[in-house]
Order: C-alpha cells, then sequence, then structure tokens
DNA sequence: GTCAATAAGATTGTTGACAATCTGACAAGA
DNA sequence: TCTTGTCAGATTGTCAACAATCTTATTGAC
C-alpha cells in the first residue's frame, strides 16, 4: 500500500499509550473502505471481495482480511462464513434498535461529561460548536452541513468520556447511524429542535447538572431515532 | 484441529440465517481460549502467544489471529500493535464503567421484554430460573453456583430480546464482568437483595410494565457494580 | 551500582500458493 | 415450466516461509 511521503518528524505530539504513530496497514486500509462506506460509494449490500481489494491498494489479501474485521466490529461491514463480506444493509426495526441504545448511551456520557471536574476546559469548544449549529439551522441552503456539525459534536462529546468503552461503542454506533441521522435532520423544524436540546446540554454541562445533561440527551436522540424511522418509512411505503 | 465426529444428519432443525452449523476454525479457537480466560485458567495480563496456541490446537497461525480478533471485540483480549495479544486486566474504574454501561443496556433490553406481546411464553423460563436463585440464596455451601445462575439467566434474558446488536453487546460485556459479579454476591445479605430484583422483574414482565422493568433492572446491576467494586477496593487496599 | 547502547533471540506482520467451499449457468428429467 | 443435478469459475480458508519489529540479556562507560 502507498504511504503517505513521512513529513519530517517535527514536533510531533506526544503519542498516545497503546496508540501508535502510523495506522499499521490493515487499518489504514479499514479507513479507507469506512468512508467509502459512510459516504455512499459503495451501496449497502454491496459485496466486497477480498481479492479486488488487495489488488487495488497492491497488497496481498491477509491485511485486508484483517482490515474488513476491523469494518465488521465497527458494523460497517457484514462477514458470513465462506461468503465474504458486504456491505451492511439495515432493516427499519435494526435503525431503531441502533438509535435506542445510542439514546440510553449518549445520555451515560453526558451525565458523565457533566460531572467531571474538568468540563469546564471542554465547555468551550462544546458552546463554539453549538453556536455553529445554530446558524446552520436557519441556513436551508445547506443541507448536510449541519448534520455533519452534529457528528463532529457528537465526536468530541465521546472524546471527552473519561470512558474508552463508550467511547468506542458509540464511535460505532455513530458511524452506522449517519445517514439515517441525515435523514431525520433535512426539516428547518427538526434542526430547531436539534438546536435547543444541544443548548440544554450546554447549560446542564456548566451547571454540573448530570441528571439534566442525560435526560436531554435521551430525548435528543429518541427525537433523532423518530425522525429518521418517519423518513424511512415513507421512502419504504411509496 | 479435531472436530469432533460429524453426526449422521438426521432430522437437524432449520440452520439460522447467516448462522451456519459448525463453527469455523477461528470460532472454535476462540471459544477454547474465552473459556480458559474466563475460568481464571489465563490471568488476567497473560500473554498470549500465536505460535503457542497455533502448536496446540495443530493450525497455523492464521485462523489463531483471527481467533484473538474474534476475543478482541468480546474484550477478553487486549491486541496491541507488534506486540500481540494479552489477557484483558481491567482497573478498578474500567469495571466500574462497563456495569454503567450493563446498567443502561439491561435496562433497554428488560423493558424491551416486558413490552414484547410474545412474552408470555418466555415468562415460564424465567420464573422457574428465578425460583432456583430464591433457594440458592440461602444455601451458603454453594458459592459460585448463585452467580453463574444469574448469569445463565441473563443469556436467556439476552436471548429474548428482539435485538440483536443489543445481545451481541451484553453478551461481550457480561462476560467481561463474570469474575466481578461473583464477588459481589458473595455475601447472603447481597443474594438476598438481587433476588428480591429478580423478582421484581418477573412481576414487571407479567404485567407488561416495561418501565418498572427497566428501573429495577437498572437498580439491579448497579447495586451489583456497588459490590462488586467495594470488595475489588478492600482487596486493592490491604 | 546505575544507566545507556548493542546484539541475539523471540514474536508479530506480510506474502504467495494451495485447498476447500460456494455461486451461477446449463442441461436433463418430471 | 419447474425442479434437480452437475460442472466450471470464482472466492474464501489455511498454510508455511520470509521480513520487520520488539524484547531481553549483556556489555561497557560513567
Amino acid at each position: 500500500m502507498v504511504r503517505k511521503p513521512a513529513p519530517a518528524p517535527v514536533a510531533l505530539p506526544a503519542r498516545l499509550a497503546g496508540a501508535p504513530l502510523t495506522l499499521s496497514l490493515p487499518e489504514q486500509i479499514a479507513a479507507q473502505l469506512a468512508a467509502r462506506i459512510t459516504s455512499g460509494a459503495y451501496a449497502p449490500g454491496q459485496r466486497i471481495m477480498e481479492q479486488a481489494v488487495a489488488g487495488e491498494f497492491t497488497v496481498s489479501r491477509g491485511p485486508v482480511r484483517e482490515a474488513l474485521r476491523l469494518l465488521e466490529k465497527d458494523g460497517l461491514v457484514t462477514i458470513l462464513a465462506r461468503r465474504g463480506a458486504q456491505v451492511t444493509n439495515l432493516t427499519i426495526p435494526e435503525v431503531k434498535e441502533i438509535f435506542d441504545i445510542r439514546a440510553a448511551l449518549n445520555g451515560l456520557r453526558d451525565r458523565d461529561i457533566a460531572e467531571d471536574p474538568r468540563r469546564h476546559e471542554l465547555l468551550p469548544e462544546i458552546e463554539a460548536t453549538v453556536k455553529q449549529l445554530a446558524a446552520l439551522a436557519r441556513d436551508t441552503t445547506r443541507g448536510d452541513e449541519y448534520a455533519e456539525t452534529v457528528y463532529r459534536l457528537n465526536s468530541l462529546l465521546n472524546s471527552a468520556t473519561r470512558s474508552a468503552r463508550l467511547r468506542s461503542i458509540l464511535g460505532a454506533l455513530a458511524q452506522q447511524t449517519l445517514r439515517y441521522s441525515k435523514l431525520g435532520l433535512s426539516s428547518e423544524q427538526r434542526r430547531r429542535q436539534s438546536v435547543r436540546h444541544w443548548q440544554e446540554l450546554v447549560r446542564a454541562i456548566r451547571d454540573g447538572d448530570g441528571e439534566s445533561a442525560q435526560r436531554t440527551a435521551e430525548r435528543r436522540v429518541r427525537d433523532s431515532r423518530d425522525a429518521a424511522i418517519k423518513k424511512l418509512e415513507e421512502a419504504a411505503g411509496k
């Protein structure tokens, strides 16, 4: 696989414990494939064949197999024995399930952040992103940008949690539902409702009110769920 | 690897969609290793080397690598790049995190079951197991048996959920905390408290009271968490 | 005695080839 | 027309060898 030309190693940030500076070969391949899946370049249900990927990245099939396992862990790909990998294709009930799990765990996450004594260091960046969100909510010309900012905000909050497990589970689930979250945020009314939830969260974090942070997070994700499901059912019904 | 001699294929039950009848080689190896880890035969922190496992099962390192990836997905093993796999060694805060996630998701699961119209088919088996539990709670001579019955009861409830994702996440988390759950159920007082929660759940399922099922599940797991953490801190402090 | 550099051994990462299994097309029979 | 059997090609599963990297023991300097 062609790696980017290594930049001169000047003033690199301290590497995290256990996190190598360079992505392993399987991780690089997985990242590329993940981008294609979440962007829709690979359609749901589409098969991904080891040999073809191996050829494209000029590696052998070994690393490709491992990359596919990594994607399976994130739920982006479904692997069947002796039948290989295909882009995960979610049914409407499955999308609903994922949103329900996200609601519960986002609640846990946001409560943890609101109760973290170090929360005031994180607050400025969160608040700034929510302000961006408020501005975008009214701009009907930029459709997906709102949803992508919400995704970024979620990533920010994920990295703020003290629980590494929560981080990894939520990261995977958010990636799987990204496309559906976009669906649910297409109306201006929904975006305004979403902004109100986020502003409520900012307040809860500032006040250290974990209870309230949890409640608003759960409601926010469930609203998102209901909007997405409604759109999906409309699309399926027609 | 030595597979069980294939029994004559008479009247086999319909195989589940996507679930092969025979476990793949990596799955068989993973199952063996998982048993050793949860039973304590492999100690936390212990390294697991590919060559050694491959030699033991008379396979090459390929399937062993995949087996280790599977165990990593379940959190039983931690893999570091270029340093291989070792049995996951949890810190006290990490154990706490896992119990918190379990509390939230068990709540979701038990609510789903209580609101399932087909719940009356499942109830007898659940009720019978809870009765066993009540009997075991008073018998001080059988220490781990209570905890193992709780584990079985949880597996039963997991398989009853309609959400496959919940099933797999909860299965992995329960396995990871099995050893600590045992710790938290060593006193008779705790076992009696535990039985009361389970009886409350049976009642909630019978009544179709999802709200109540969720509440009691969350409290049950959090009580379990607190008891386990207390024991761990005592052990660490001495 | 402590610390750093070095080298040998051990271990993981990757590769290409071969084996086992699956898929889809085609043909034969009901 | 539909089902069943067979076959060739495609694809995944496994293996053994080699390369890259890490770990550990040893040496030498301060």
